[in-house]
DNA sequence: TAAAACTGGTTTCATTTTTAAACTGGTTGC
DNA sequence: GCAACCAGTTTAAAAATGAAACCAGTTTTA
């Protein structure tokens, strides 16, 4: 099995400091995990194969379901049965996952600005960045709902965070696809 | 040497995909290089023996060379020669490395809150998210002055934001040392 | 009802990365 | 002239990664 001493460090709080900034490291300091929230949180990519076949990235099978165990041990995210399927499981956010919002925020905001992305993929992070704490705040309860089944605020319709943020991505492809020209 | 085939990789714009996130996890993504940057920022840690044996986390000496390599082809750090010594090279933030301040203070803060963080260590985290952006872009102006050469504010004096964080540090060190009494 | 497709993974093996430790060639201060 | 200091490099073992094939049970489809 894959990093089976990192994952037994971890476990058994076995820490090289107590510097929050190493601890987090430790806990998404690698090549994939941070990836792998991603899809599930702005992809809204609940199970397996869903996070297999659509990851951007091509992660591998064995390297995927190293990285769940993990966040799952770490609390990041959690497993559940899927009621629909006898094999199913689906993996939700926890409250700790959904409080990285800001984090990715500020990671998609630097990224934004100082690496090549594409107009396409950065939407999402230009859009999020403008929005500001208000708008992060809005994405978690929507996250709460979606991904802890906290009761949806009857004062509210339309689109969640996620959605509009899927659906301004959707129309730069359209525009894309149309020539460039509009 | 390692990491040549990632660090090509990179150099030679080969991306697993435009996501800003996935590119920001391409930079920075590893169980090092934050912390390399963290000590650059927080404690002012300017030398390769600094960085080395200053380091809490106990980095090895190819691993601290093959950082400060990649972040340098990054453009997240530079590296001059020091003039006062002729083999001493020293490395500074670029303005890309400075503007990871807000990241660090959003991971800073969510890895105070859900990690086994330890006292001393995460009050300047503390002081940084409740300082705000505010102080963010303070300590950023700071940080261009000591290491961009920018000229410093004639209208400033005292300690810098890096100096107030080290001694809210110390003085949480000193409490403790005293018993916990006080 | 039999076959096909889908489920969440595991296994295997080659390659790449990390790690600790020893070591290097040159520089500086005493 | 010698010890301490400078930025690393070298070596070899351990660990992590990656691609591909594979698996057994479940559900859908023809």
């Amino acid at each position: 099995m894959c990093n089976q001493n990192f994952l037994e460090a971890i476990l058994q709080d076995q820490h090289r400091s107590g510097c929050p900034i190493n601890l987090t490291v430790e806990v998404v300091g690698d090549k994939w995990s941070l990836v792998v929230v991603r899809d599930m949180m702005f992809g809204n990519r609940r199970h397996f194969r869903e996070l297999l076949n659509g990851s951007m990235e091509g992660i591998a099978s064995n390297i995927l379901a190293d990285r769940l165990r993990r966040l799952t041990a770490e609390g990041v995210i959690s497993k559940a049965d899927d009621p629909s399927h006898k094999q199913k499981a689906i993996y939700s956010l926890t409250e700790k996952g959904i409080e990285l919002v800001p984090v990715f925020a500020m990671i998609g905001a630097w990224g934004s600005k100082w690496l090549p992305v594409t107009e396409e993929l950065s939407i999402r992070a230009k859009l999020l960045a403008e929005g500001g704490p208000p708008l992060w705040e809005e994405f978690m309860d929507d996250l709460r709902i979606t991904h802890l089944g906290a009761p949806p605020d009857p004062n509210r319709s339309g689109p969640d965070v996620r959605e509009r943020l899927q659906a301004a991505y959707e129309a730069v492809v359209a525009r894309q696809a149309g020539g460039g020209r509009n």
